[in-house]
DNA sequence: ATGAAAGCGCTAACAG
DNA sequence: CTGTTAGCGCTTTCAT
């Protein structure tokens, strides 16, 4: 009754294709997946059974069978456009390996991204690709890789797990951002936002905060803010506006902040760059067309999402363990009229 | 040996379940499924069993024995940020009532299209959610709906079909465009780029020359070109701005034709909106943000994902058939300065 | 009210 | 070389 309603006739198995062909299940299964030799006259055979009743060999059941679906994991932290680029080629390199993807986020919650991991692994994922939202589950994690499903970490990575990682060189990028604003003669450089929780983001704050100590600045105008509350990160920003506080750059570590923080200077009619330097993450289309252009620290997402594929592929394919790798990435600073 | 190594115990069945609360295995079944009555002394007993082995029912062979796996299956055409929205609310709301989410696009093939649905069925997914890329695969869409699993179509519909659909009302949308460029006193409107294979694209297309004509403006500027094809868009208006044809005004009807649109108009020094007014399709962040701040045609995305996962789910639960219901969402004018 | 047993469609020992 | 059989973990008649 539960039994799903299908007015037609079902789907032929294995088992049609044997009897149409006139051998073994065995030997079917054989032919598919080339697992031991099958006579020509057989292999002819069982070809013509299987393009006679169109039969496809069902993955769910060879899913319960070899406790594998072929599928890909993806878990991000919150559904945004920084992860799209991500999402499509681990999307097209998936398929033309004839993986499936299995998505879902995490929304910054370890709580939740214990969950999913769970979720993944119960209806067996060959691998999964995330970028952890904390350092919480290194644990799970670590087991997870152990009991033989490889995980790859990507865009963030949890400091010590033994788990491939695809990241960019944030410290970098965020030290070459600061230090672009400090050259460009800015001495009261605010970082917005900062959240302690965040694995990216505290690097790019170290960054931030080298580049101030290299170059004997005092001002360290940090705005706490939990990343990815969209308001809150307002919110966070027009207080401080508020303060009456002088500065003279500003860094905005991610695309949703950048367009809020160019919202506020805009509302709060500050000039740039003359009153206010501004330096965004994420090279984006519209970046060269706001005024002013922007200048931006372009993370290139599409090859730390390929370079993460093709290593969680190997993963699967290769089950012997080696070391983990890890990759970084360099960002590159592109200079318009903003700053 | 294809089996997956797994260096640790492997995960309890409900068969240790059984043993351990001194049952059988239906009697577990039935106790997780309330699928029939179990006295409160063995429920109690099967509870502890499962707290006791951390059993959690194993989904694949659940899906197996049930032909459903409790997924939904999600095809888009290309994977651009106007879909973000949408997927968005299509992770959560599937997650909140314990559906997965299994993604693929179909890069506007067709031919794909239809290879991603076979798998897509063969995986038993519960139900699809669609943005066809054409009508080419109208009778399989059908078929498979007649087969027990439900489609809805989001965002872009096929004409007739007997599937629900959720889409904006891109003819209206596209002639209020039009006629909004016309009232601010524009004759010569291009439009960028006509797609005649895309269905969405069609409509807009059709609203734009059905404003053209109450007007009676006779000058159909209508670039034609691939929806998907960046490059191709950029070369098709390039060539149209190298002919020396003079217009006033512009349609973009996309994102990205508008990022593009608006670069080469920068490019070639044409003045927005004194020299061509400029109107795109779909708010985003950077909208307001850009020079001069840009018009658009506000499509909710987000609404659309939303009331296509609430119909898709209504239809996965309730198996008895009701008519296909057709919402078109309104879209919004938002103007700014660059008409 | 519960248990025993069959079966979903596949693969992989084990025989022959 | 190929067939027979068991079993992956679950649900569901059918019996009791």
């Amino acid at each position: 009754m539960a039994q799903k309603q299908r007015t037609s006739i079902k789907r032929p198995s294995s088992k049609d294709v044997a009897k149409l062909a006139g051998v073994s299940r065995a030997t079917v299964s054989a032919y598919l997946n080339r697992t031991r030799y099958v006579s020509p006259e057989l292999s002819e055979k069982i070809e013509q059974a299987i393009q006679e009743l169109h039969y496809t060999p069902d993955p769910v059941a060879r899913a319960l069978k070899l406790q594998d679906t072929k599928t890909i994991g993806l878990i991000i932290p919150v559904m945004s456009n920084f992860y799209m680029p991500l999402m499509q080629v681990v999307n097209e390199v998936a398929h033309q390996n004839a993986y499936g993807l299995l998505l879902c986020s995490s929304e910054e919650d370890p709580e939740r991204e214990r969950e999913v991991l769970e979720i993944f692994l119960a209806k067996r994922v060959s691998g999964i690709m995330m970028a952890p939202c904390s350092e919480k589950n290194r644990k799970l994690l670590n087991d997870i890789q152990q009991k033989g499903t490889p995980i790859v970490q990507v865009n963030r990575k949890i400091d010590g797990l033994e788990a491939d990682s695809v990241v960019s060189h944030n410290f970098k990028a965020a030290y070459t951002a600061t230090e672009h604003l400090i050259h460009k003669g800015r001495k009261r450089i605010v970082f917005l936002g900062y959240d302690p929780d965040s694995l990216v983001n505290a690097e790019k704050k170290t960054g931030y905060d080298a580049a101030l100590a290299d170059y004997k600045i005092a001002d360290n105008l940090t705005i706490l803010v939990k990343e990815h509350q969209r308001e809150q990160i307002r919110t966070a920003f027009r207080t401080f506006l508020e303060t009456g506080q002088s500065f003279d750059g500003l860094i905005c570590t991610t695309q949703g902040k950048t367009a809020i923080g160019l919202q506020l200077l805009k509302a709060y009619a500050l000039r740039i760059p003359q009153d206010v330097a501004v330096i965004g993450f994420d090279d984006t289309p519209w970046s060269s067309l706001l005024w002013p252009p922007l200048t931006v620290i372009s993370e290139n997402t599409y090859t730390m999402g390929e370079e993460a594929t093709k290593l969680l592929l190997k993963r699967i394919e290769n089950k012997e363990k080696i070391a983990p790798q890890h990759i970084v990435l360099e960002d590159e600073l592109i200079i318009r009229e903003s700053t």
